[in-house]
DNA sequence: ATGCCGCGTGGGAGCGGTCCCACAGGGCGA
DNA sequence: TCGCCCTGTGGGACCGCTCCCACGCGGCAT
């Protein structure tokens, strides 16, 4: 019996998949018109398209990426940095819906999704150069802070990248972002239509974008109705729920006569209602409350939160779209998109 | 001016980077011996090893991984599958935590983490196929189903797998899983401690490992305490809120003097909330509830729950060593790992 | 018939590593 | 003194793909 014949041993992953070579071959093609074919170059003949295809079909070809890679100097993969130092973020909808969209749009194109969790900001300086030696083609991060300065040595490095949510309203970088202002404006129209008129809000930390866009959205909507705007209705919280229980008991003792609330996310608003619950006050016959984010939280606490929903998955899929567009192009047309809200109501309001 | 003084248009991202052979020519040493010294290999002088180092330090150099890996056929890079069909998986802090714990227990390694997000198990096929394909060094995949038919497809073309949990006790794969019997145990042990005696569950579908092994638990906890173990204080549930809704209604009717229920998942859990409100059962006065995982609405539902936690951060590093050991060996010794469960009481039970 | 154009095409030359073979040179025993 | 081994070392030959140059060949105008 001779060599060949031998049973193999059952290791199928050192099989040598067959190369380009190999397709060429069997097709009786040159290894340019193999590769033409399969980067879809129309300067290849009909009857040879049809026989790499087959071959390629027969063989059960599939490019290897590393050599491709090392050609081309790309690597058909994106970076996702998510900062993960509050266990939170990473649980929230708002990560698995905007990962869910950008896996999708990046399945489309090919491209790889390499999971990047950072859990301290200090180590951004060697991230940076990280990314930068392993030549992803993109970055994409999530929930940057406004002193981050990741983004801006990725754009020295010319990495292109888009970020879930902009810094500032001055952001140089490619971002979506749900239409902040609009929602909380959408909440506190409806707090107006249920009759309330004495509205408080719990913001976010105002240093992120996000919390003073819902701090406008509110000020526009009881502007329009012709509500005066008082300072001392503003209470500051931090996206916690204690920060929420702590600005909601501020409200209360400023303005007793408070008849509704508009939190800016949904975890604060679940610390307003243990805080209004502690002080006797009942939702929402007493107190209206709205949140945003239409978080799990949201559904659970009792009674269900009416909140503001951002369109998560889509704003996923355009950032990914967005970041493909500026890995083509080359850095050109970095754009910001805004998608719009959405106000689910439930019991709360 | 010679064109080579002109200033270069911005694009840092062209720059080429150093490669193996400039680190070489300025060391003064051969390919070789750079490489030797990357890999850290023994059989290098302390002079070479040091003049590499240092030749490295000034260039910035980082090693190509498309080259190496085209080279070494290994990517160093492994494949988180994650199962999306329902949305709510991800968003679950048992995700994020062992995805925490995953990214920690690869970054050691120098190991990449590439995140799959397959909606359709009937992409399965393909998916193995291009795993496979793209020769990630291993994967690990998260929540399988008991008929999920890609592991099987990964363990024939050898490639090494871990799995979050089993699919069943006769898992041959190497997985990771957390005491979940002993965690039922705890539970009901809680319960009976309190006084209780007519204590119901709410179990998963019985076709799911973790739902054998959590109503296993329940069985002993009763057992050890003397206490009969009735088949109709067991009820199905499926994992929802609705399922434990119902199972808990079918509970109630059957034992109206039921006076503690344990379910196998919070969810679920807060479904039983909702019936047991809706009968005019007080929890915990009337009716004590505990549930499983320890998960985001635990601590949002009234009453907060008390639960059964995993340690998820260590469950994900402890699939990563598993993963990279079988990786470095070759398929030998894919074990299983079980990892001790605590109970988190809240006010519920 | 002759030149020219341009489409398809084959294949050489990298991309930047690793692997391994061959070999230099110092220390040692015979 | 001569061979021997053994440690470090340099560098050729890949890994599998893309890029691009050069060339064959048919159709068209001259």
């Amino acid at each position: 019996m001779s060599p060949a014949e031998q049973p193999q041993p059952h290791r199928t992953a050192d099989v040598r998949r067959p190369t380009l070579n190999a397709v060429a071959a069997r097709a009786g093609v040159g290894r340019g018109t193999v590769s033409r074919v399969i980067n879809g170059s129309p300067k290849v003949s009909a009857r040879s398209r049809a026989a790499v295809e087959q071959a390629i079909a027969e063989l059960g070809y599939v490019p290897n990426r590393a050599a491709r890679s090392l050609a081309t100097r790309r690597t058909d993969a994106v970076a996702l940095v998510v900062p993960d130092a509050g266990t939170r973020l990473f649980s929230e909808p708002y990560f698995s819906g905007i990962i869910r969209g950008v896996s999708t749009g990046l399945a489309g194109a090919g491209m790889q999704l390499l999971l990047v969790l950072t859990g301290d900001e200090k180590e951004h300086g060697r991230l940076a150069a990280y990314l930068a030696a392993h030549r992803v083609d993109g970055v994409l991060m999530m929930a940057v802070h406004g002193d981050d300065t990741l983004p801006d040595r990725l754009e020295e490095l010319a990495v292109p990248t888009v970020l879930a949510g902009r810094r500032s309203d001055r952001e140089r970088l490619g971002h979506v972002r749900a239409d902040n202002r609009g929602g909380a404006r959408l909440a506190v129209r409806h707090l107006l239509a249920g009759g309330r008129r004495s509205i408080g809000t719990i913001t976010g930390p105002l240093d992120m974008d996000v919390a003073r866009a819902r701090l406008e959205g509110y000020r526009e909507a009881l502007r329009e109705a012709g509500v005066a705007v008082a300072d001392d209705l503003v209470a500051a919280g931090d996206f916690t729920e204690e920060g929420g229980r702590l600005a909601m008991r501020e409200l209360l003792r400023r303005h007793p006569e408070l008849d509704a609330v508009f939190a800016a996310s949904d975890v604060m608003a679940s610390g307003a209602v243990l805080e209004l619950r502690a002080a006797g006050r009942r939702v929402p016959h007493d107190v209206a409350l709205i949140g945003f984010d239409d978080s799990i939280v949201a559904r659970h606490i009792d009674p269900p939160l009416t909140s503001v929903r951002q369109p998560l998955e889509e704003m996923g899929r355009t950032m990914a779209s967005l970041l493909l567009e500026e890995i083509a192009h080359c850095g050109t047309g970095r754009r910001e998109v805004v998608l719009p809200t959405e106000l689910v109501v439930r019991a709360s309001a």
